[in-house]
DNA sequence: GTTTTATTTATTGCACACAATCTAATTTTG
DNA sequence: CAAAATTAGATTGTGTGCAATAAATAAAAC
């Protein structure tokens, strides 16, 4: 009678905790990413680029699971912002090289308190920090492979 | 060595494990969503009213954590669909109270099944779920309380 | 070497999501 | 009761997200 619940409520929803936290992490980053100019997948993508420049954008899209749609717009503003560079790749002009400005790269360092900021929005240790994210990245590797296998299969 | 790192990697960010583990639910829902003809936040909209019909949009706001911003086209569409009404309250004409119709409701049954079919992408046991949702909640609320508390500070 | 096929990016259209602003209606205050 | 403050929705503008399409280039097949 607890379980085997006919008609789930909102609230007993999975999907719904998720994102319902998505949106509060994007509540706590929107102040603290303003001072950067940044959005949050603006931030997310300057992740990537501070671990490696001078990518195609399509491994920028394969690390954050988005497309040229999303991509390509985002990135623009980013050159306008003066902190990335887009280039063709010579060897293959097809791709379009992801590359950081000096100034794509200091911000680096303005950056480098939000980390601390956002443990102590969490408010719980680390060990359970890393717990929690290694499940919710297995959860999302076994949404995608279903996704993947079968497309709306019931 | 292994902790105290100073420059977290893409992979480290819990806020990135819950942002692209949303991307994942989106793309195992949209294509069971389809056939009811409706996006991820309406079936939210949706399990709300079937909870409690004929509630003011701002209930559903709260219930979603969303604004009157998204709500207004988001219900507009709705209604345009067949699915619900919106009517001014007549005791508060701020209010729009926003009910069901009879294909609103019966849609409830079409939906059934969709619980079980994520059950099986998610592949893992019931319990596991409940308690990773109960998990996410709670930080959910530590990040509302402190997005709250302090907006931008350090 | 030319035709076909596949890959990569860009573009367009639709639907959120939220800040800021506006309007109308209600409640509170004096 | 009248003025001020509050509240509920709507509107506008910016920025994702993704499907579908187009365009350009490279690789493969013949």
């Amino acid at each position: 009678m607890a379980t085997k619940q006919r008609r789930p409520k909102l609230d007993d929803h999975l999907c719904f905790a998720i994102y319902a936290a998505g949106h509060a992490f994007n509540r706590v980053y929107k102040p603290l990413l303003a001072r950067l100019g940044l959005t949050y997948p603006q931030y997310l993508a300057m992740l990537v680029l501070w671990e490696e420049e001078d990518v195609p954008l399509k491994v920028i899209g394969e690390r954050l699971g988005l497309d040229s749609g999303t991509l390509t717009p985002l990135l623009k503003r980013l050159e306008k912002l003066g902190l990335v560079t887009r280039t063709r790749d010579a060897a293959d002009e097809r791709q379009v090289r992801i590359g950081l400005t000096a100034e794509g790269r200091a911000l680096q360092d303005k950056a480098a308190d939000i980390p601390t900021a956002l443990g102590c929005a969490m408010g719980r240790p680390l060990p359970d920090i890393a717990r929690l994210r290694q499940e919710i990245a297995a959860l999302r590797d076994a949404l995608n492979a279903a996704a993947e296998a079968r497309p709306g299969e019931s």
